[in-house]
This record gives structure tokens, sequence and C-alpha cells, in this order.
DNA sequence: TTTTAAATTTAGGCAAATCTAAAAATTAAA
DNA sequence: TTTAATTTTTAGATTTGCCTAAATTTAAAA
């Protein structure tokens, strides 16, 4: 059985390893948990002897083929739930997270599947993240970044990339919600910032910001 | 903050009080939560501190109106996700419990809100326990034990008085379900047993069976 | 009413998950 | 390449929730 804190620990590993590609330093998984690095020492030792990560002392830990399959099984269990409470419940897309939170822990094979055939097979969540079906595939996507975007092209937003409440309140607040269109009139050479518009309104966004919109063009 | 544990622990005293009305001892709480009468003992300390239960050594305890609103909270939560799971998941009825014990303690108001409306503010559970309105008000109920009933009347199964996996599967076995026409024939006075019809088959059942299937008269 | 049995509580411990402070290892800088 | 700074690990505590075994209290029986 793998307990609520374990389970929390391999999301943060997971979520950490993409983008450092290789193995995750102690300090980095103690910053995302908000806990001190005595504690991430302690806890890798117990999901090494589960055999859920690849430990190195002093040199990083990475998740099993055992271990990875365990978060993504969290990580689908979470994006559907948030997809359920968007679709069923009416929820706004800022709103589900700390509950997705705790829903991911619900133990149960059969009702995993019975909420993604009951939500039609989704295959992203409310803010555009993929979700890995059962086999911990995740569908293709055609997405782009908004700052990846040339200046005079227009497309529509699929997602972010980032989920945090402060982010998704300040998309919010500039009109900026799935399927919104989006033109790009220029770009800002010396800090790579953007002016858009939305809905003929035009705004000014950082790149920070435009890096975490996804973006899906005609 | 209200841990799992507690919860537990409020929910079992709630369900032993119903039986014996006034405080519940030590052991019955042991008894009910498969643990030691010593564990019981601590945690009722802690319960008594957070002024959820009134405890009086060597006499028992009983919830305190705060712990009493906290379980009927997690009585409603449990009987909603059970509503749920078989109206939207299809799930069968004897499946359901064990999910909804984990469900039931997502802490989230809004999504005990919006799942009771979403299910369009069901009365009563799959098994046709009610379920308490926010305020912790049980709606009125019509319905009868089958143990109540005379020789010679019919009535429709509206619910169950119990949930526990075997006896949801005897009932199965006997094709009682929620709907089913059950009339008796005989009651058989030294043991309470019934002589019943389901569909014409007739049926012999024990008196501890009767007494936990709730029966609606015409 | 005294003795015995049953129920309950206390005392002392254990495992999980966390913490602080100190020691050890690694990396960066002089 | 030695020293200094940073990162990581160890040692020792703490809290929660549970345990066993022993002591205490209450209830039942002789």
């Amino acid at each position: 059985m793998i307990t609520l804190a374990e389970e929390n620990y391999l999301k943060a590993i997971l979520k950490l390893s993409k983008n450092s590609k290789n193995s995750v330093s102690t300090n980095a998984i103690a910053d995302e948990l908000e806990t001190k690095a005595s504690s991430v020492t302690d806890m890798i030792k117990k999901l090494t002897d589960k055999h859920l990560v690849d430990y190195v002392p002093y040199r990083g830990v990475s998740l099993s083929k055992f271990g990875l399959s365990k978060a993504l099984e969290i990580v689908r269990k979470h994006r559907l739930w948030e997809v359920f409470l968007v679709t069923k419940l009416q929820f706004k897309w800022d709103e589900v997270h700390c509950v997705a939170e705790q829903l991911e822990h619900i133990k149960s094979q059969k009702l995993v599947d019975a909420l993604d055939v009951y939500l039609g097979y989704p295959k992203h969540d409310p803010h555009g993240e993929p979700i890995p079906n059962k086999d911990g595939k995740f569908p293709k996507s055609f997405s782009k970044r908004l700052s990846e975007l040339e200046k005079g092209s227009i497309g529509q937003v699929v997602g972010v990339s980032q989920d945090n409440q402060s982010f998704l309140q300040y998309l919010n607040s500039l009109n900026i919600t799935l399927g919104t269109s989006i033109k790009v009139i220029q770009k800002i050479d010396f800090d790579k910032s953007l002016e858009i518009t939305i809905n003929n309104k035009s705004a000014h966004i950082s790149n920070d910001v435009a890096r975490n919109i996804l973006i899906k063009q005609k």
C-alpha cells in the first residue's frame, strides 16, 4: 500500500523530472512540497525500500518504472476529477485544484474507470493538460505555447501549463479562458513580452505568462 | 481541523448511539472500529479536548451538539456519494460502501453542495437510508420494517437499515432489490422468522433479515 | 457484603511523517 | 588545490494513532 504522503512525493518527483529531465535533487522536492530536506531524505528511503524510486545518496532520485506508473495513475485521477468538477458540478477552472488534490488519492480502480467512461474519455483537463490513459500514455498534442506564435498569427487557447491560483485568476481578469481567440500584434524583443488582442481588446502580457498559455492554430 | 481517524470515531459513536440511545461504551466503539479499548480511550480524550464529545470516565461518551453536526455532515457526504456512484457511475448498491467510505472524508463545502444540486437533492441513498440535509435534519420517513408487517399484507422494498456486503449479497440472491414487492405469508412465532413471497416465489427469512428491510405499503 | 468477573483506563512502546541542529559530502571559489 | 559555501544526510525529538500489559474501577455473583 502506498500512503498518501508517499503519493504526494511521487507526484512531486514526476513534476520536477519533467522540467529537469534527469534525477531530482532533495532540495527541489523539499521546495515543491514545502517541507524540509531532511524529511525528504527520510521519505526517499521509504520509497526506495518500496522500489518506487531509484536513489543514489547525494546524487538525487528518479522514479522507477513502477513508481512512474503509480505517479501517472495519480495524475490521471487528478485530471479526471478536475474534468468532473468543471463539466458536471460547474466549478470554475481555477477552483478545482485543491479539491482534485484530495480526490486524486481515492483508491478504487473501478471508480477511475467508471469516471472515465462517464466523462466520455476526456483527453485533456480543464487547464488543457493531457490526461494519461490507463497505460500511462499521453494523448498526442498539437498545441504550442503562445510565446512561440509569430507576430500577426491567431490561435485558440486550449490550455495552460501552469495551474496555480493567481495565474488562473490573472487570466480570468484578462478574459482569457478555454477557446478564447488571441492574436499576436507585437513581440517586444528585449523582454520577450507580447502585445495581443483578446476579442478585439488589446493587452500586454509578459513572456512568463505567454509561455504558459497553450494555443492551437487553425 | 478534524482528522480522518477522528471523523471515523464520530461516525461510529453516532451509529452506536442510535441503537442504544444513551451514551456509548468504550468497548462498543472498539468493536465497531475493530480496534482496542485502550485506543478508544486515547481518542475519546482528543475528541473531548476538541469539544466533539461529552465524556465521563468509565461511564461512556456521547456526541456534543458540535460533534453531532460534524457526524451528520459525514453521513450526508457518504450517502450523497453513494447516490452518485449508483445513479451516475452505474455501481451496484452493494459495491458502493467502501468507496463512499473514502469519499466521505473529502473536505469541501462547495463540493458537497454542488453534488447535492447535481444529484437533484436526493432524500435517500441507494440502500434507502435517509440523507440529512445541510442542517442535519432528516427527511420524514413513511416506511416500516418488513418484520413489522401483518400476516397477509404486501409492500414494496424502499431500503435496508444495514448495508454490509454479505447482507446485501444475500438479498441479491433472494432477488430482493429496491422496489421488489413482498407479501408476508406466515409469521413464525417462536423465532420471529417470516414466510414471504417475492414475485410469487416463496422464501423463508430470519427476523434478523426482515428487521433490516424497509417496506412501504400502498 | 465480600469476592469475582468484566470493563475501562493508565503506562510504556512503536511506526509514520515531520522537525531542528549537527555532521558529512559535494561543488564552487579563491 | 585548498578553502568556503552549499547541499545532503544523520541524530535525536515530536505528534498522531495505534498497540500490549498492568492497574483501576465498576458490575455481577456468591
